[in-house]
RNA sequence: GGGUGCAUAGCUCAGCGGUAGAGCGCCGCCCUUACAAGGCGGAUGUCGGCGGUUCGAACCCGUCUGCACCCACCA
C-alpha cells in the first residue's frame, strides 16, 4: 500500500477528477453486482425478438465452495454471455446446482460423525431433512462466490437437480426409458464402495497402481492338482471353479474333473474358458463368480454358482474360522491357513497392479453381486457418436472428440441405482406377488398390504444429465424450453466429458426428439498451480479463488484465468500472475484517469480522417483490427488469444504510445486537440467494450464515468468499421522506431531518462515525421538546440537525423562498443541475406513476397554498415 | 496392454514452413505532473536427441528418450 491518501469511492456522475489514483475493487464491484442484478440485465426473456444465445451452468456440486477451476469455467462462460448480450442477443445464462448424492451424503455423514452418530440413527427421513437443512447454507455460500465473480446469470432461474420441477423431470424420464425397455433391472457384478455402501458406476472408479501381493496357491491333490495365483486370497473361499484354455494340454486331463479346494469342505470343477490367458503365471485362474468381474462372466457361460463371502461391509461371511474378518484381516488369514496346510507353493511376491478405488472416497472397490437398476446404453450412446460423427454438435477442441468417441462406442450398460438416501427415490414399486410397476410423475403408486417403493436412488448423474432441458421447464412445453433449448454452447472440462456430456448428449436426444442439446461442446482444461502441478487440498497447493478477489479484485483473478484459456490446455495459476493482471486493471484506470483529466469525449461525432493527425489514425486504424481480431478468437474460443491482444493492444498502443504521442497535441491546444479528445474518447470506449466480457468491473466503472452511458453491460459490442490507414500506421512505426533508437543511445551513454539534452532535429529526409518533431522532442526530452555544440552524437535512424549536444559528455566507449556490436549484427546479416539472394533454388521457388522481404532486409542492412560506419569514424580518438 | 497430448528463455506458456515470442523473474537507470500496481533500456534459448523431406524446418515425416493424461474385466 501506498502511503498516499484515497479519496472516498466516487459515483458514476461525480467528477472526473475525482478519480483516485489507484483502481480499489472493494470500492465498485458489490456496487456494481448488484446494480446488474437489480435493473434485470442478466435476464432472460423468451418472449423478446431478439436472437436466442443459451448457455448452462454447468451445475456445481452443493457441497463445499467453489475452487478455481469455478472461477475458470465461470470467467469463459461469463465473458461468452457477455458479449452476446452486447451483440444484441437475448442472452441466457441458466445458473443452478446439484445435489451431488453421493459426494453430499457423505459430507453430511461426517458432520454427523463428529457428533458420534450415523444416518441410521436419525434414519431415512431425518437424514433426508438434515442434507436439506446443509444445502441451504451450502448453496448461499456458492452463489455468494458466484456475486463475487460477476457472474451474470439469471438468477430467477436458478434451479436444483433435487427441486420439484427437475424430480418431475427425472421421473418423467425414467418412466419413459422403463416403458422403452431402456431401463432395466438386473443381478450383476458391480463396483461396490465397503465404505460408501452403495454401487457405483464404471467411471466413478479410479483405478492407481497398487502394490500387491501374489500368491499361489494349489488346488487338489497330487498328479490331479493345479496352482493358482491371485492377490486377493481370500475371495478364494468363494471358489466355484478353475479355469483353464481349452487348447492347454497341460491342464486337458483335468477338465471336466473336480479339485478339493482348500480350507473347504468342497470340491470344485475346473472348467475350460477362452478367456484364460495360458502365457500368464501357471494358465490356471480360480474362479469366483460372485466377486469378480471375469469370474462372473466365466460361472454365467458355465452355468457355476455364485458363491458370496463377503457381505456389504467386506466382511467375511462364509462359515468357518474367518468369518467376521475384514477382507484385509481375511486374507493375510487366509494366507497363513494355506501355508499352514502346505498349500503355498511359492513365496508370495510383490505385485504391482491396477486396483479400483471409489471417487468419493478412495476406498477400493469390491467387485459385489448385487441386484441393480441399469440403463441400455447402446442405442442412446449410438445416437449421441452420431450427433458428433454428422457435424450437428462441434467439439472445441477437436482433438478432444477421439476421447469422446472413445467412450460412446464402447460403453457397457450404467448403473444407475444407488444405496442410498440422498437422491431422486427410484419410482418403481414393487407389489406383494413380486409386480413390478414404475410410476410416471402424474399417477398414484400403488397401496395397500405388501406395496413399497424401491429405497436406491439415482446415481446423480441421471439427473444432471438432463440438465439442458429440465431447467427450462421440460416435460413441460415452456417458452423457454423452445426458445432456449438447444444451447449453443456448452463449455466444461475435459474431464467430465463422459460423466457429464456424454449423458446430456444421450438423454437430449432421446427426450428432445433426436435434437442434441448443445451446437457446440467447448472443453476447457483443469486449473493447476505455478509449477503446473495439479491443484488439490490433500496437496496443499489450492487456493481459495475469494482470497485471490478479495486481495487483488475479481477482474484481476479473471483476467488471469482468461489468458491462460488455451483450448483443452490446463491453465498453470500463480499469485504472480494475478498480480500482474491487477497491475493491468490499474492501468486501463489510471489511462482512463488520463483521458478525462484531459478532456477525453465521446460527445458528437468522430471527427472526419481529414481532419485528424496520423497519430489519431494510426490508433483507430489500429483498433479496428483489434476488434476485428478479437471478435475471431471469440468465435473460436480462444480466450488466451482474446485476452492477449486486448493486453498489448491497450497497454503497449494506446497506454504507451498514444496516449504519449497526444500529450503533445493536448499542450498544443486548437482544433488538433479537440480532434484527438474526440479520437482518444473514442478509442478508450471501445476498448472498455471490448475489454469488459472478461474484466466487468472496472470496465463497467469507467465506460459510465467517461460515456455518461447506463451501463457497458447492455452497452453495443464494438463493430469493425473498416477503417484503415496503412500510411498512417507505417509513420507511427517510423516514429517509435526512431524514439526507441534514440532512447537506446541516451541509455547506453548514462543519459537520466529525465535528463534533458539539447537536439537538432533533421527530419527532412522523412518528411512525414516533421508533423511530429513536438512530440517526438518530448518523448526524448530534447531541448531545441541553442548555439553551436560543443560536442556532437548524430544518429542518423529511419531516414531522419539526430544530432545530441552532449557538451563533453558523451561516453566514446561506450558509444563504440555499441556501434561495434550493431556492426557485427548488420554484418550477418548482410552475409545472411546476400548468401539467400545467391541461391538460384531459393528464388526460383519461394514466393515473391519472401525473396522481396529478403532483398529489403539486404538493402537495411547495407543501409546500417554505412551509417554505423560513419558514426564510428566521427567517433572521437 | 491400447490411445491421446506435451517436450521452445530461470518459471508458466504462445508460435506450427520463410529474420526465435509473451507474461512473470533477472540486470541497469529513473518517483518525467494518468499510473512506482509506473517509465526507459538491457541480458538470456544447439526451439528434448538422432535421421529424413524441402531452396528453406521450432513448425512436415520417421525414430528414440522423458513427462502428463485418458481408456482397458490381465488373475
Amino acid at each position: 500500500m501506498t502511503e498516499k491518501t484515497q479519496p472516498p469511492a466516487f459515483g458514476p456522475h461525480s467528477a472526473s477528477t475525482d478519480l483516485p489514483t489507484q483502481y480499489t475493487p472493494a470500492d465498485v464491484e458489490r456496487k456494481l453486482y448488484e446494480r446488474w442484478v437489480e435493473r434485470g440485465y442478466f435476464a432472460a426473456d423468451p418472449k423478446s425478438g431478439k436472437e436466442p444465445y443459451a448457455i448452462v451452468l454447468p451445475p456445481p456440486n452443493v457441497t463445499g465452495s467453489l475452487h478455481p477451476g469455478h472461477a475458470f469455467e465461470h470467467t469463459l462462460i461469463d465473458a461468452l454471455t457477455r458479449r452476446k448480450r452486447m451483440q444484441g442477443y437475448e442472452t441466457l445464462w441458466q445458473p443452478g446446482m446439484d445435489h451431488a448424492g453421493i459426494a453430499t451424503q457423505n459430507v453430511v455423514e461426517r458432520e454427523l460423525a463428529k457428533e458420534g452418530k450415523s444416518r441410521h440413527d436419525l434414519g431415512r427421513e431425518a437424514f433426508v431433512e438434515r442434507v436439506w437443512k446443509w444445502k441451504a447454507e451450502s448453496g448461499g455460500r456458492i452463489s455468494g462466490q458466484m456475486r463475487r465473480l460477476g457472474d451474470g446469470v439469471d438468477w430467477s432461474r436458478e434451479r436444483f437437480t433435487m427441486d420439484e420441477g427437475l424430480s418431475r423431470a427425472v421421473q418423467t424420464i425414467f418412466k419413459r426409458l422403463f416403458d422403452d425397455g431402456l431401463i432395466y433391472r438386473a443381478e450383476r457384478i458391480i463396483n461396490w464402495c465397503p465404505r460408501c455402501l452403495t454401487a457405483i458406476s464404471d467411471i466413478e472408479v479410479e483405478y492407481q497402481e497398487d502394490d500387491g501381493e501374489l500368491v499361489s496357491i494349489r488346488y487338489g491333490e497330487g498328479e490331479d492338482s493345479v496352482v493358482v495365483a491371485t492377490t486377493r486370497a481370500e475371495t478364494m473361499l468363494g471358489d466355484t471353479a478353475v479355469a483353464v484354455h481349452p487348447d492347454d494340454e497341460r491342464y486337458a486331463h483335468l477338465v471336466g474333473r473336480t479339485v478339493r479346494l482348500p480350507l473347504t469342505d468342497r470340491s470344485i470343477p475346473v472348467v475350460a474358458d477362452e478367456h484364460v490367458d495360458p502365457e500368464f503365471g501357471t494358465g490356471a485362474v480360480k474362479v469366483t463368480p460372485a466377486h469378480d468381474p471375469n469370474d462372473f462372466e466365466i460361472g454365467r457361460r458355465h452355468g457355476l454358482p455364485q458363491l458370496t463371502v463377503m457381505d456389504e461391509h467386506a466382511i467375511i461371511t462364509a462359515h468357518g474360522p474367518f468369518q467376521g474378518l475384514d477382507r484385509l484381516e481375511a486374507r493375510s488369514a487366509v494366507v497363513a491357513a494355506l501355508r499352514a496346510e502346505g498349500r503355498i507353493v511359492a513365496e508370495k511376491r510383490p505385485y504391482r497392479h491396477s486396483v479400483g478405488h471409489c471417487s468419493r472416497c478412495k476406498t477400493t472397490i469390491e467387485p459385489r453381486l448385487s441386484m441393480q437398476w441399469w440403463v441400455k446404453v447402446a442405442p442412446l450412446a449410438e445416437a449421441a457418436g452420431d450427433a458428433v460423427r454428422d457435424g450437428r454438435v462441434a467439439i472445441h477442441p477437436k482433438e478432444m472428440s477421439s476421447r469422446y468417441f472413445e467412450w460412446v462406442d464402447n460403453l457397457h450398460d450404467w448403473c444407475i441405482s444407488r444405496q442410498l438416501w440422498w437422491g431422486h427415490r427410484i419410482p418403481v414399486w414393487y407389489g406383494p406377488d413380486g409386480e413390478t410397476v414404475c410410476v410416471g410423475p402424474d399417477e398414484e403408486p400403488p397401496s395397500g398390504d405388501g406395496w413399497h417403493q424401491e429405497t436406491d436412488v439415482l446415481d446423480t448423474w441421471f439427473s444432471s444429465g438432463l440438465w439442458p432441458f429440465s431447467t427450462l421447464g421440460w416435460p413441460e412445453k415452456t417458452e423457454s424450453l423452445a426458445r432456449f433449448y438447444p444451447n449453443s454452447v456448452l463449455v466444461t472440462g475435459y474431464d467430465i466429458l463422459f460423466f457429464w456430456v456424454a449423458r446430456m448428449m444421450m438423454f437430449g436426444l432421446y427426450a428432445m426428439d433426436g435434437v442434441p442439446p448443445f451446437h457446440t461442446i467447448a472443453l476447457h482444461g483443469m486449473v493447476r498451480d505455478q509449477f503446473g502441478k495439479k491443484m488439490s487440498k490433500s496437496f496443499g497447493n489450492a487456493v481459495d479463488p475469494l482470497d485471490w478477489m478479495d486481495a487483488y479484485g475479481s477482474d484481476a483473478v479473471r483476467f488471469t484465468l482468461a489468458r491462460g484459456a488455451n483450448p483443452g490446455v490446463d491453465v498453470p495459476i500463480g499469485e504472480d500472475w494475478v498480480q500482474a493482471s491487477r497491475n493491468f486493471a490499474n492501468k486501463v484506470w489510471n489511462a482512463t484517469r488520463f483521458a478525462l483529466l484531459n478532456g477525453a469525449t465521446v460527445e458528437g461525432e468522430l471527427p472526419s480522417p481529414e481532419e485528424m493527425s496520423a497519430t489519431d489514425r494510426w490508433i483507430l486504424s489500429r483498433l479496428n483490427s483489434v476488434v476485428s481480431e478479437v471478435d475471431a478468437y471469440y468465435d473460436d474460443y480462444q480466450f488466451a488469444k482474446l485476452s492477449d491482444a486486448l493486453f498489448h493492444f491497450a497497454w503497449d498502443e494506446v497506454f504507451d504510445w498514444y496516449v504519449e504521442l497526444s500529450k503533445t497535441t493536448f499542450a498544443a491546444g486548437g482544433r488538433p486537440a479537440e480532434v484527438s479528445r474526440r479520437v482518444l474518447g473514442e478509442v478508450l470506449d471501445v476498448t472498455l467494450r471490448l475489454l469488459h466480457p472478461v474484466t466487468p468491473f472496472v470496465t463497467d466503472e469507467l465506460w459510465t464515468t467517461l460515456t455518461s452511458g447506463e451501463s457497458v453491460v447492455v452497452a453495443a459490442w464494438p463493430e469493425d468499421s473498416g477503417f484503415r490507414d496503412p500510411a498512417a500506421e507505417r509513420e507511427i512505426d517510423t516514429v517509435r522506431q526512431l524514439v526507441t533508437e534514440v532512447r537506446r543511445f541516451r541509455a547506453d551513454q548514462g543519459l537520466q531518462p529525465g535528463q534533458r539534452v539539447p537536439a537538432a532535429l533533421d527530419l527532412t529526409a522523412v518528411p512525414a515525421l516533421t508533423a511530429h518533431e513536438e512530440a517526438i522532442r518530448s518523448l526524448l526530452r530534447l531541448q531545441p538546440a541553442g548555439g553551436d555544440f560543443t560536442a556532437t552524437a548524430t544518429l542518423p535512424v529511419a531516414g531522419a537525423t539526430v544530432a545530441l549536444d552532449l557538451s563533453g559528455a558523451i561516453d566514446v566507449e561506450a558509444e563504440r562498443r555499441r556501434l561495434t556490436k550493431d556492426l557485427a549484427a548488420a554484418e550477418k546479416e548482410l552475409a545472411q541475406t546476400t548468401a539467400k539472394l545467391g541461391n538460384e533454388a531459393f528464388l526460383a521457388k519461394a514466393p515473391d513476397h519472401v525473396v522481396d522481404k529478403i532483398r529489403a532486409r539486404r538493402a537495411a542492412a547495407e543501409a546500417d554498415i554505412a551509417r554505423i560506419g560513419t558514426q564510428l569514424d566521427r567517433l572521437p580518438g
